[in-house]
DNA sequence: CAAAATGGTTAGCTAAGGTAACTATATTCT
DNA sequence: AGAATATAGTTACCTTAGCTAACCATTTTG
């Protein structure tokens, strides 16, 4: 088996298990990953539109309606419409992004321990050779 | 953002148009990167068990039962009864080993192509950092 | 040998998407 | 300017890749 498979072949195992924990740990916000990383986003880079977010999180523009619905049922994220009235801008709330700070304090152990006994540099790389791949797959 | 978020945040974005473009391929041979997860490691690691295959690729057994009824369809796996009479040997047919090598020599460009500019030496790191992770989660 | 454990299946559920077809607004092109 | 085209978002319905609960058939254990 080459490295090139063997490489493949752990990314694709550590999915199940990694999603299932997450999944697990976020049961007590009321949230799946997925609507976690609409959060993630948003935090890190703003309001978005719902085909700004589709774009980032390679996903289509239902995909989105669905998971932004939940979090304004939530009360996390909430929508204004842009200068363009077709378009409708997410951003948190007030509650959101308290909620995200939550989270990130409570996800920490959790990834820290994911990540006991890796390098920082390790992780440095291994972001680095994600970031490639992804770069190389939609290119 | 830390770069353990960074690291996961990557992990993440990568994962479905990774899983789409594999999909995307291995449509010509009517099978799913689930599927396929299961020739590569009957491939890999010879004939196992239904439980085995689930314990492997951490997911259940009736999801196992599916992906096997499916592969024994197509005629790429045959399953034999073990010595314990409860349980199920599954092996590749002689189909089955061609077709994979067929899949594996097919599949190889664009592999390539997705970690293109990427050292030997990062992708053993990178491969060795998700190993970690997993056994870290599963602990 | 009865009770518990293990391997596998069936039935029905869920997360996290996708496509097709539509509305409403904006942009472009003659 | 007005018609044709493009873009943002939604609705309805479909799919992949899982899951749990409940159930047989064997095997192991007390």
């Amino acid at each position: 088996m080459t490295n090139e498979q063997e490489f493949f072949n752990e990314y694709r195992l550590m999915y199940r298990p990694f999603t299932n924990q997450i999944n697990l740990q976020l049961e007590k916000y009321q949230l799946y990953s997925s609507q976690w990383g609409v959060l993630r986003l948003l935090t890190d880079r703003g309001p978005h539109s719902l085909v700004e977010i589709a774009n980032f999180m390679y996903i289509e523009k239902p995909s989105v309606t669905r998971l932004v619905q939940k979090l304004v049922e939530i009360g996390y994220v909430e929508t204004v419409a842009g200068k363009d009235k077709r378009e409708k801008l997410v951003q948190l709330t007030e509650q959101g992004e308290h909620i995200v700070q939550e989270i990130q304090a409570y996800l920490k152990p959790f990834l820290e321990n994911a990540l006991e006994g890796v390098t920082e540099q390790d992780i440095d790389i291994a972001t680095q050779v994600l970031a490639k791949i992804r770069a190389n797959i939609k290119k």
